[in-house]
DNA sequence: TGGTTCAACTTGTTATGACAAGCCACCTTA
DNA sequence: TAAGGTGGCTTGTCATAACAAGTTGAACCA
């Protein structure tokens, strides 16, 4: 056997993970345990676990021990973008809800200028939001929108969903452009969304455009890789 | 300070790359460099290293050093699936070419043959492609193809993408639902894309329908999260 | 000059040992 | 009975040590 010790172990105990010998929230086994199962020093015992872990099936609490995380994710649709977050949660059994973290003018940077076609540093309001599934903090947006609609329903939009605020006004969406992509959790992250520092996340990153083709919101939807995944489907 | 050594270590590291003082692709000092530079333990820089690998800001290959991850990211357009993706890859001005690893008829397992609607254990063709972008490997397709179809175009597929093989022989895809999340390299991965245990993967799930409406392919791309990001364009 | 060998340098694996720190249940005490 | 402390469990941090294995370039030989 040329594969590392720690290797065999954590591909031993993921196959008891995926085999179901251990549960999603079950315990496994103590470090100490483990080393007197597999005859192995501590050392390689941490690493496979640390396997397990980087490999996103079990996280570990300083003393309690380390538990498989929990499996299922929620799928957030991507074919039709126009409909309500909640309405996609609701489906899939989730109990959905948002706070409104900070609403507030600032001078828009300048990726954020270039999306929404206006001269960098022009005003802006950018409104952070947290989503809570099922209780837990799930993702964060980070929406950029343009001056004179941020005023005007600064009231609406702390306790409603941008889309629909906008729909609601005679705004409708009509395309929007997006990229997604995989990044770790920093500092002010891993505070928000309660994840350890380096935890894997997806991002959302859209720009909204109306009926008349103008850019009118520019935003980052920031979840948990382990919670979210997102759905679409294309026509030819 | 009550902050564990490795990670004031890693953090200091972190902000001279983010500070450009080690730009995207240099070398890192040697753990032996870095154990005399904070006077700590092996174990340390290890683990302060692994802090950053973890963040997705270094890589570290055995006998040359830790590197600086390189930083762009290749876009993979969603919003018409049946382009060639090699065309999308040309645009954005990468070299790529794609490996047939294997291309095999097999039992279909259980999500495979609910994906395309056939009995369990019915024959598929299974075929695996490693994707290779400016000559390092970015991604790994593992597709299902109907067994008549897989029959019929093997020796096409070996050096043909298959959307454009199908396409040529007067089955067009019509739609594609999809689904895209984010793992981890497992052992195996880990080999196909040359990246360690754990490193963050985006997966593209597929099922294709012909014009019929029939699923006709099922497949999953696996891509490297720090090379890979998916664009996509919805209207309403 | 061309090819091979080898030494030095790199990260990877693994052991032993020690103490710190968080969690929890049991036991003591008021 | 209720409050609080304590001990034993857990994982986290860190040191020293040794060898394995991949990479590279310089020295050597043909």
């Amino acid at each position: 056997m040329s594969t590392p010790l720690h290797i065999s172990i954590s591909e031993k105990l993921r196959r008891q993970i995926t085999a179901g010998d251990y549960q999603p929230g079950d315990k496994l086994p103590s470090e100490h345990q483990l080393m007197e199962r597999f005859n192995v020093s501590r050392i390689t015992v941490r690493q496979a676990i640390a396997n397990l872990v980087s490999q996103g099936l079990a996280i570990a609490y300083r003393g309690k021990g380390v538990f498989v995380t929990p499996r299922k994710k929620v799928a957030y649709s991507l074919s039709s973008p126009l409909v309500f977050l909640g309405s996609d949660m609701a489906r899939q059994g989730i109990d959905f809800c948002f706070e409104n973290l900070t609403l507030d003018p600032v001078p828009a940077p300048e990726p954020v200028a270039t999306a929404l076609a206006i001269p960098p540093k022009a005003v802006v309001y950018v409104q952070k939001k947290l989503f809570r599934m099922d209780g837990a903090a799930g993702a964060v947006d980070i929406s950029y929108l343009m001056a004179e609609l941020g005023q005007r329903f600064a009231d609406t939009l702390a306790q409603q969903m941008t889309f629909p605020t906008l729909a609601d006004n005679g705004i409708p969406i009509d395309q929007v452009d997006a990229v997604i992509e995989c990044t770790h959790a920093d500092y002010a992250m891993s505070g928000y969304l309660e994840v350890p520092l380096g935890h894997p996340l997806m991002v959302y990153r859209y720009t909204a455009f109306s009926t008349d083709q103008q850019p009118v919101l520019y935003g980052e939807t920031i979840s948990r890789a382990d919670r979210f995944c997102y759905s679409l489907s294309t026509r030819a």
